[in-house]
DNA sequence: TGAAATGTTGGGGCG
DNA sequence: ACGCCCCAACATTTC
């Protein structure tokens, strides 16, 4: 029983398998310390892989900047293996047959993961579950990815929380800090030789996310770095600064977090290095609280990503606008704030968050165009990508989600310029085109004189584009709208296509 | 985790 | 001195 010491030659025979997915990390692992607690009682082999599995019918595939940020932080993930004296196995396939293949190879006796809660996750995980048991396999998951894992927060009623607030209240009075273990120093040592995909062949790279590069170090590293950057620097003043595009304000652990680079355990615990971050810490915290809602929401309603929860939405009169989609995809709205954001948004891989609300908003109230086509844009382009949050959010803006922002509330962007980017540093950042206009110029150039614009060196309809839309008519128009669909309106007939 | 419209108040200019 | 008007500042309501 026990520790007893097993010939190294015999040992080999039945490995453990550590299955990596959205939790490229090596600390705060529980799913690593039990594989790793088991193999050194056992004294057994762990193999750690990672499957990149595109193939199930529900299944959607990464983004370009997700798939991007995903090969970076595997090529993170292995260098960090091959520093303990092993390797990261990589597949790409459906995920049955090659965790089947793998035992035959292996003859692997049990397989350890950290639970996930996406749908097609769920679901390729129960199905891997019973398969592998039937075979024999002791499948073991584990907590490891949420504060609370949706399937443990309920109502007094036993009902799904649908409202924040409470939601937040019972998850922070329960909370108490989870799984937190140092990466272990070493790894058991194996004889094993098994064949691994190079990560060339999954295709990571995309012609446009080159200068990610310049903006991000993916990997667990990098995600310590960045929670450590932000308790010593950020986290103090982050209830204010956080909403402010301009500065460097916020966390920027949301990919690490996506990616389960860092523990969301020890994003919450080591926000608050120094004493006095309180306000702030508190602020941060409740951000991944959303984190969170969000996943629970998704658990409770799989059809998040497709299909808006509140009922009337699902007929919203959305216009099919393929130009007015492509110029805000491209940040060619001639809305200097919108514009500035969906550039960085392209230039980085990633948003700030209160920018997010604005451009969302944008494409939505002010372009009525579907949600689902921002999210899938979202999608593509994030570096953070995750199916909850960015649904979930998407959802919240559109006013159609769970506890959502009312439909009425519209971002005037020129407004939230003023406030959020006083000096209009972000808008010249990522607008140079405009950078010689004056600050209180920047929010709206179409309002400019014909020696203002001239004396910034700009030609509107040429240098930068002209407003899709008017501020004040498109407003109007989404209100309309949303009372045709909410019942309201007596003018189900109004023209919503003239703006 | 809005903005705009509408309502109220109070100081100051003015006859 | 007083009432009247204007309007900025603030508060409330509405979308």
């Amino acid at each position: 029983m026990g520790k007893m010491a097993t010939p190294a030659t015999l040992s080999n025979h039945k490995p453990i398998l550590l299955w990596f997915r959205r939790d490229l990390r090596l600390a705060d692992n529980p799913a690593l310390a039990a594989a790793l607690a088991a193999a050194s009682a056992q004294g057994k082999p762990v193999i750690p892989i990672f499957i990149l599995d595109e193939s199930s019918a529900e299944s959607r595939p990464l983004g370009g900047a997700s798939r991007w940020w995903l090969g970076k932080s595997l090529t993170e993930l292995d260098h960090a293996l091959k520093q303990r004296g092993t390797r990261l196995i990589l597949r790409r396939g459906t995920t049955l047959p090659i965790l089947r293949q793998l035992i035959a190879d292996t003859g692997a006796v049990e397989l350890h993961f950290n639970r996930r809660f996406d749908p097609s996750g769920l679901t390729i995980d129960r199905e891997i579950t019973a398969a592998l048991a039937a075979l024999g396999i002791s499948v073991v998951d584990h907590d490891g990815n949420y504060l609370h894992e949706p399937t443990l927060l309920k109502t007094l009623q036993g009902q799904p929380f649908k409202v924040f607030t409470p939601f937040w209240r019972r998850l922070s009075d329960r909370y108490t800090p989870g799984f937190l273990q140092a990466a272990p120093r070493q790894w058991p040592a194996s004889t094993l030789s098994i064949a691994s995909d190079p990560l060339a062949s999954l295709q990571f790279t995309r012609p446009w996310s080159k200068p990610f590069e310049d903006y991000w170090q993916p990997g667990e590293a990098g995600a310590h770095h960045a929670l450590g950057t932000f308790a010593e620097d950020v986290a103090e003043d982050y209830a204010t600064t956080r909403d402010r595009p301009d500065l460097a304000g916020t966390s920027r652990l949301s990919p690490h977090l996506a990616w389960g680079e860092i523990s969301v355990h020890r994003a919450w615990t080591g926000a608050d290095a120094n004493a006095e971050n309180g306000g702030g810490v508190q602020s941060f915290r409740r951000e991944l609280g959303w984190r969170d809602f969000n996943m629970h929401v998704l658990y409770h309603f799989p059809a998040l990503p497709q299909l808006a929860w509140q009922e009337p939405f699902r007929s919203f009169p959305f216009k099919l606008d393929k130009a007015g989609l492509k110029a805000w995809q491209r940040g060619a709205t001639g809305y200097p704030l919108v514009d500035a954001g969906m550039r960085e948004l392209w230039h980085t891989g990633w948003m700030h968050n209160r920018v997010r609300m604005i451009v969302a908003s944008f494409l939505i109230k002010h372009q009525l165009i579907d949600w689902r086509d921002g999210e899938a844009w979202f999608w593509d382009t994030l570096v953070d990508a995750d199916p909850a949050q960015n649904a979930g959010n998407w959802q919240w803006v559109a006013g159609c989600g769970f506890d959502a922002a009312p439909f009425f509330r519209i971002f005037n962007p020129m407004l939230q310029g003023e406030k959020f980017d006083p000096k209009g540093d972000y808008i010249r950042r990522w607008v140079p085109e405009l950078a010689k206009l004056k600050t209180r110029e920047l929010p709206a150039p179409w309002k400019l004189s014909a020696e203002q614009l001239a004396a910034a060196d700009i030609v509107l309809g040429k240098d930068y584009p002209k407003p899709i839309v008017q501020h004040e008519a498109a407003r109007a128009r989404a209100l309309t709208a949303y009372r045709q669909i909410s019942g309201k309106g007596d003018d189900a007939q109004a023209d919503l296509f003239t703006v």
